[in-house]
RNA sequence: GCUGAGGUGGCGGAGUGGACAAUCGCAUCAGACUGUAAAUCUGACGGCCGGAAGGCCUGCAUAGGUUCGAAUCCUGUCCUCAGCA
């Protein structure tokens, strides 16, 4: 039975570093679920950490990758940032990729913070082939929750009643819902296509740590991609046409530098921001995969840590050659 | 020292006799999440008890006073800022 290594957990606990240390070992390349890193000339920011003249290796499927430290890394861009991006295009690549990495006898480790690109490749995502309808979005765009909670009643009464009160209020969430209900109605033989992967043997990895060692973690990354140019390459971005308002610039340390170059905001006050909101981003990833079961968790700050996830590793890839 | 303005919850800032534990924004905390997910959205946010409804206590610089009732009116004190000296 194919495998598959995932390993996530919240930002700047070192999950790339260990995913490498594990590939290393066990015969594996990379695939990066990270909905930022798809972005191409983001790298800083984005946390990379590419070498020097990486260069990105076109393959006869369509995509390609990095070579870091003698270990293929897939998933890095994969879009321009003027372009949008989003799960659906994710699910198009990843499980591709990951049957490719089955084809040579490797081992697909998925890598990342972004937990419904995750879900998406394990799980599935039912309504991720349904198109958007820029048509229909623009006729919703003026309008209130209630509006649009009103709407999708009439279209879909089963999932208006589905949706808990946080989404009712969420215009983005809404839509989208009018969106896929709409679809259907409009193509009711169309049976909807899951875009995940086969089942298979996984193991789910989660690397966290206590909250003070996280927040530490993130102030000197901060630093640190100040350090390395994040303006410089804001800058570049920009340069070559890039707005503020693509959603790739919405990525968190980017987004904040806004009020610098447009606003003459001081620097030390965009990176106590930028700062903040990462730390805030740390706590929401980590809601998101606390509920996951299937996960099992590590803490960095436990000096052993790397070995005791090398041995867990171990046990179940070896159970390949038991059955 | 005089004159003027002002002192409200972690911060900014409303409120000028009752509907005030006090609009709102920020920060903080908790949560949601099925095509923007580093996005988007929700809730809590003086203290104590409670699952909740609700209840009790403390409270708008400070000490008094007026009033059935005060963050709001009056007086003293302290402090801050601006202008004049």
């Amino acid at each position: 039975m194919n495998k598959l290594l995932i390993i996530c957990g919240p930002t700047a606990t070192g999950k790339t570093l260990l995913a490498i240390t594990l590939a290393k070992k066990f015969d594996g390349e990379i695939i990066s679920a990270d909905s930022r890193q798809v972005y191409k000339g983001m790298n800083i920011g984005t946390g990379k950490d590419l070498p020097e003249n990486a260069k990105l290796q076109m393959t006869d499927n369509g995509f390609g990758f990095y070579e870091i430290d003698g270990i293929p890394v897939w998933g890095y861009d994969l879009a321009d940032p003027k372009e949008e991006f989003s799960v659906s295009k994710y699910l198009k690549f990843a499980p591709k990729i990951i049957s490719d990495i089955d084809g040579r006898g490797r081992l697909p480790i998925l890598v990342g913070g972004t937990g419904l690109y995750i879900k998406g490749v394990v799980d599935g995502i039912p309504t991720a082939d349904v198109p958007r309808s820029m048509e229909l979005r623009e006729k919703l765009l003026g309008k209130s929750p209630d509006e649009l909670f009103e709407t999708l009643s009439q279209t879909d009464t089963l999932k208006a009643g589905s949706m808990n009160t946080s989404d009712r209020k969420n215009p983005r969430r809404l839509m989208r819902a009018i969106e896929v209900s709409q679809y259907f109605l409009d193509h009711r033989n169309k049976e909807s296509q899951l875009l995940a992967i086969d089942k298979r043997d996984t193991m789910f990895i989660g690397l966290t740590a206590p909250r003070d060692f996280v927040d530490r973690g993130i102030e000197e990354r901060v630093e640190r991609r100040v350090r390395d140019g994040i303006k410089d390459e804001i800058k570049n971005l920009l340069d070559s046409g890039v707005d503020w308002n693509d959603q790739s610039m919405l990525s968190l340390g980017y987004r904040q530098y806004r009020d610098f170059f447009e606003g003459g905001v001081g620097e030390e006050l965009i990176i106590d921001e930028w700062t903040r909101e990462e730390k805030r981003y740390a706590k929401r990833q980590m809601t998101w995969f606390k509920k996951d079961r299937r996960i099992l968790w590590f803490d960095v700050s436990d000096s052993k840590f790397s070995e005791k996830v090398e041995k867990s590793v171990k046990k179940w890839y070896k159970s390949t050659y038991d059955e």
